[in-house]
DNA sequence: AAAAGAACTGTAAACGTTTGCAAGTCCATG
DNA sequence: CATGGACTTGCAAACGTTTACAGTTCTTTT
């Protein structure tokens, strides 16, 4: 291994003018500074991670905690795109692990990490929220806590913009099939009875079902409850994109075609939705820029402590996507 | 934060001892061990990984090579599966990236990683297999280097089970997409062809399509090239379970029904083949086994170098799963 | 009772950096 | 020609560990 001070004997000149020079100090003689960064070139110097870290207290590491082993394409998508920005502006990404021993928070400091981003994660449960609490730069994603930033979908407006995209086209019977509770799923209920109360449609007892995330059985269980209703939807919004399979085969098991004679509604936007046929209509989340603005607000916070307000929430919009799943707009 | 200093003050005892009684050195007095001990753990102490990897060279963190950006469930899965074996053994998971100035061989000696991972790349790239063939510890993903040992597939006796499975159920016209060319690609075709050879199939020109793994697009235009052969396939392989949807909404197009006029196969037996109706008769790969395999050779290497070949290869065998694409056993 | 070993503990160096401080050289200013 | 500043460099300490070596005490052996 290369060290600084295998440079610095070569180059006749002390550690310090070394290290300042492959810093890109100004302090440093520009034609000593040249010398020294080819000579490194040439021996194949690369800095030592650990050593730098130890000194500095700057890891250029930061964590990313995922708890759930559930694959969902949205959560392989934000995952790639928070390591490629970290990647651009310097920093690596590390799974941050709560083994028996050590929680979350001593992990991460153990492992020296600049920050962490909480990406899906049971919000309430104490190891997590210390950790948001830390002294630790944390970013939440979709969900909101008062001691650390975060970037949230618009839950809200998104299903509103759904509801009213199906009220247009003739639906008047909507049915909501919801995910397990949490913070999302209460964002978007909230918005399904707002909506529908601000349009004049009554939500019958019994038409706002719940189910699982990402799960066709449980969903396609909840479809069979609504349409058990003594006088059942012409129209489902369902948790998510992967979840609609099972409103398919569920639908397609009673007989009813899509769209006429029922409209179903995904959420997400995945490849998914796109090559089932007739094409998903859906929401779909910008999860670029969600996993851009959680890079963007975490290292903000590492490099500039205290500059931006602790509960600063930053609401990522999405996109309706109209597919074939909805009849056209009246003529 | 909590230093062994800190601890070794107050304990009235010197540094190293409180570094043996926490490592659990046998050499040090058992009470004043337990004291110890009982003193860190209230102190909140935790080590300091960067120190420890400075002054040991091993940093129990290993590397996950993952260039593309393509979101496959089988990879979701995959790197799940590492990173729980890893942390289950000690052991936390970075992404190692190649930025413009640093290749993957020096990102992961600066890291100071232990191992690395190649999950998915261009296996013949200079980058990679610099990375590949140097000192640091490496376990390839279904490519065989012969500088490091390797997971991989059963991609050539999987085939021959599938195309068998198909010819047991009548199909005689058996067709192939397979996706880009590389390791995967060229032993299943291999296989393919053997397979057919030995059931004294006929295997006409246009019958071995090419297409992209992952894509139901081009796989819908390899079908329709198929199809518009003189003499088409009654049963199409195609190279994974997602692509399969292409095929589905081509033969739809075409007016063909699964399984009775065309019978289609999968592969990897991802979720999704599980919940698309007719259920999708594919080959389920043994993820978990890989993911844990991989860790395993890895962790052996490092910790004890050269007592494992070089050119160990593991072969994983996964399992066909019959559905309802293909017709059932003629009785 | 002396010698030898076992058990325990401390000293100090080392890992590869960064950085505050001081010192040196050189040049322009007065 | 003395003074002061700009520029460049080196010295040395520090970050928190681990570990070879040596020293001390105590027990066992002869």
């Amino acid at each position: 291994m290369v060290t600084l001070k295998d440079i610095a004997n070569l180059c006749n000149v002390s550690v310090a003018t070394v290290s300042r020079a492959l810093n890109g100090q100004s302090d440093v003689n520009s034609n000593t500074a040249k010398r020294i960064r080819r000579l490194a070139q040439e021996m194949g110097y690369y800095p030592n991670a650990a050593a730098r870290a130890l000194k500095t207290n700057r890891s250029y590491n930061i964590g990313i905690l995922y708890e759930d082993e559930i694959h969902h394409e949205y959560f392989s998508l934000l995952i790639d795109r928070i390591r490629t920005t970290a990647e651009q502006k310097g920093y690596d990404i590390t799974f941050l692990s709560k083994s028996k021993q050590t929680a979350y928070y001593e992990h991460a400091k153990y492992r020296g990490l600049d920050g962490v981003i909480i990406l899906q994660a049971t919000f309430e449960s104490p190891e997590v929220m210390q950790l948001a609490g830390s002294d630790l730069p944390c970013v939440a994603i979709d969900y909101q806590y008062t001691c650390c930033p975060c970037v949230i979908s618009d839950h809200h407006s998104s299903i509103d913009q759904l509801v009213r995209h199906a009220y247009e086209r003739g639906y008047r019977k909507i049915a909501f099939v919801h995910g397990q509770p949490g913070y999302i799923t209460d964002q978007r209920v909230n918005g399904f009875y707002k909506t529908c109360c601000s349009l004049g449609l009554n939500v019958p007892e019994g038409y706002v079902q719940a189910a699982f995330y990402h799960e066709p059985q449980s969903n396609a269980e909840a479809t069979k409850r609504l349409l058990a209703l003594p006088d059942p939807p012409s129209c489902i919004l369902y948790p998510d994109d992967y979840s609609c399979l099972g409103a398919f085969t569920q639908l397609e098991k009673a007989g009813l075609s899509i769209p006429d004679d029922i409209g179903i509604i995904g959420y997400d936007g995945i490849m998914l939705s796109t090559v089932i046929r007739p094409r998903l209509t859906t929401y779909k989340q910008d999860v670029q820029k969600k996993g851009e603005m959680a890079v963007v607000l975490l290292i903000s916070q590492i490099e500039a402590p205290g500059v931006r307000p602790k509960d600063e929430c930053v609401v990522v919009s999405g996109q309706l996507v109209p597919g074939g799943t909805l009849r056209p707009l009246p003529t």
